[in-house]
DNA sequence: CTGAAAGCGCTTACAG
DNA sequence: CTGAAAGCGCTTACAG
């Protein structure tokens, strides 16, 4: 077991200076041929690499960005962490993954950790409670300290800096049109409770494109599930009804539950019942009948964040107030809940 | 706008030096109460955190451990990480996310970057290019510079550390038995390239079993896939044969495939054709017919991984051969796929 | 051309 | 009870 050897050890061994070691290792031209050579050879033979923590420490940066969601095991999340590790690798960044669980204090607690010289910025989209609390100090803290963030999907206009979005009321809207342009007329909208923001937002869509086509909005035909556990009853009660044509809703899960108990019911997709969920994920394409959805980048998201992020990073002025917002753009991609058109987006 | 506070920076303010500071905030007895108070109190109005990597310089532990997988926009990884992330976050660790993108200078270059000081330990799964080269020098390396190293799921017995993995053979003898007890005769097996370890394994379980049933083994019911965007074509061909009644397939992907493709075939599932996948995830539960699969417990996997892991990195012995191999265990869970006995077992 | 010194932010054994 | 010194592993301006 060989342990890692430290400019310390190699100046030892070959009787020159620590600093000699360190100027030949970075082909310092103030060092000789002679010396430089020897001591080269010498790192190589010992495999030297230079302790990261020094180096960091040396150069109050850690070349590491932190990642901050409220979960994992969820598509859309992981394709956001792999499109933020790809631009961080190429650019020399490590990647560290901390999981809200949705919880206000166990984000606030992974912020405050990492914020203390761990790391050289975040990305971060906000757990549900804290939304719902509305609190958001601990960002506020972290970026008056200098420190780059930059918000995505789950943002909030009380807090000044980069973020990376899709224009959710606008894409929300286009769906639903979408839906009203094959004639359905009761179109019943699936969706999360209201401090959600991305939830928000899509409801919003939804009644601004019922509104715009002179579809009288229907109160009763909203859901608002806040446990994905009890939503079944609620979905079913909504179906059950009979009268409903349609079906929007703000995620892919509630779509499928909704095809589910559609087809249980003994409807017929899409004959009787359309179906458009947000967001493609892995669950619209393998269920059957697949699922018309909107397309949200992750991957795209992601490398858009960290891009702003390491820019951020690496830029020396400290202009504060260019903070941008980028709109990511989206497409519906008609699978087998909506009449097939054959003219798939994708 | 104001930067992180440090200890000389409250020493000068409170004209003290910087080990009385250091010393007051961690409440050494050393310390009159007075100025230990003085200093708290300024330390707390000014949001005093000692710096993450001075620390880990000074203590030679930084206190975060590292994952590399082959992916992560792949349910069976991300509970993993989920996993791993709980178990650290309780014992104060952070975690830094690498994907190897089944890449070998991926993994290796991720893995040299981070033995340099910047983590206490690696938890990781190979890259399938890795497995097929079964080149594992990057990993003795770094075990042999005395960093702990975990292995899960893809793992390699030319390697000696901990490991976290699943009974991959019994596992799949048991399901392929589950389809023998159903009376099923003709069981294709669709699997991956001998190279990944856990599909060969996979694969022995599924010959055993037949064996052990009198059941002619025969080439011809076993598709290997190696790239999963020409898979349909190879299952197409298998599933059009007619003869066979039963589907295993090493993992879901594979399974909605077949199921998808004699679905349209106008095969009945499951009575012309029972189906069994390996690793139970979203997509099982929500294909419809849903699927039954082996369960595969990432988050126990990475629970387990992080705990041995942690155990190894505070462990003041350094007892190398006591390295253990946990075996998770797995179950069947019954769904649509195989014939509705209605004792799901789960 | 080489090396001693200072410094990144901290801790702790030791002197006073 | 307080503080100077050494040290974690490195870099770099400065002296010689």
């Amino acid at each position: 077991m060989k342990k890692k050897v430290t400019l310390k050890q190699i100046a030892r061994e070959l009787d020159v200076s620590i600093s000699t070691v360190s100027k030949s290792l970075r082909n310092s031209p103030e060092i000789s041929e002679d010396t430089r050579q020897k001591v080269q050879a010498f790192a190589k033979l010992y495999n030297y690499k230079p302790n990261n923590i020094a180096l960091s420490l040396k150069n109050r940066k850690t070349k590491t960005i932190a990642i901050i969601i409220p979960e994992i095991v969820h598509h859309f999340f992981a394709t956001v962490i792999s499109g933020i590790e790809q631009v961080a690798n190429e650019n020399g960044y490590n990647v560290i993954v901390c999981l809200s669980n949705e919880s206000f204090d166990k984000e606030v607690i992974n912020m405050e950790m990492l914020a203390n010289g761990s790391i050289d910025g975040f990305i971060l989209s906000l757990s549900k409670e804290t939304q719902f609390k509305a609190d958001f100090h601990h960002i506020t803290e972290v970026i008056n300290q200098g420190m780059p963030v930059v918000m995505f999907d789950r943002v909030t206009n009380e807090i000044l800096c980069d973020k990376v979005i899709i224009d959710d009321k606008t894409a929300a809207y286009d769906a639903v049109q979408s839906l009203i342009n094959q004639g359905r007329k009761k179109i019943a909208l699936v969706t999360t409770v209201d401090y959600v923001s991305v939830g928000k937002l899509r409801t919003d869509g939804y009644t601004k494109a019922l509104l715009d086509n002179d579809i009288p909005f229907d109160e009763n035909l909203i859901v608002k599930i806040e446990d994905i556990d009890n939503s079944e009853k609620q979905i079913s009660d909504l179906l059950s009804g009979g009268e409903i044509d349609a079906v929007f809703a703000v995620n892919e899960l509630f779509a499928v539950i909704s095809v589910k108990i559609a087809t249980k019911l003994g409807l017929n997709i899409p004959t009787d019942l359309s179906v458009v969920a947000f967001t493609d994920g892995i669950i619209s394409r393998y269920s059957s009948p697949t699922i018309t959805t909107v397309s949200q980048n992750g991957i795209k998201m992601g490398q858009k964040a960290a891009k702003m992020l390491i820019d951020r990073i690496e830029s020396e002025s400290e202009e504060e107030e260019h903070y941008k917002t980028e709109v990511i753009e989206t497409h519906l991609i008609e699978r087998e809940t909506t009449i097939s058109q054959k003219n798939a987006t994708l």
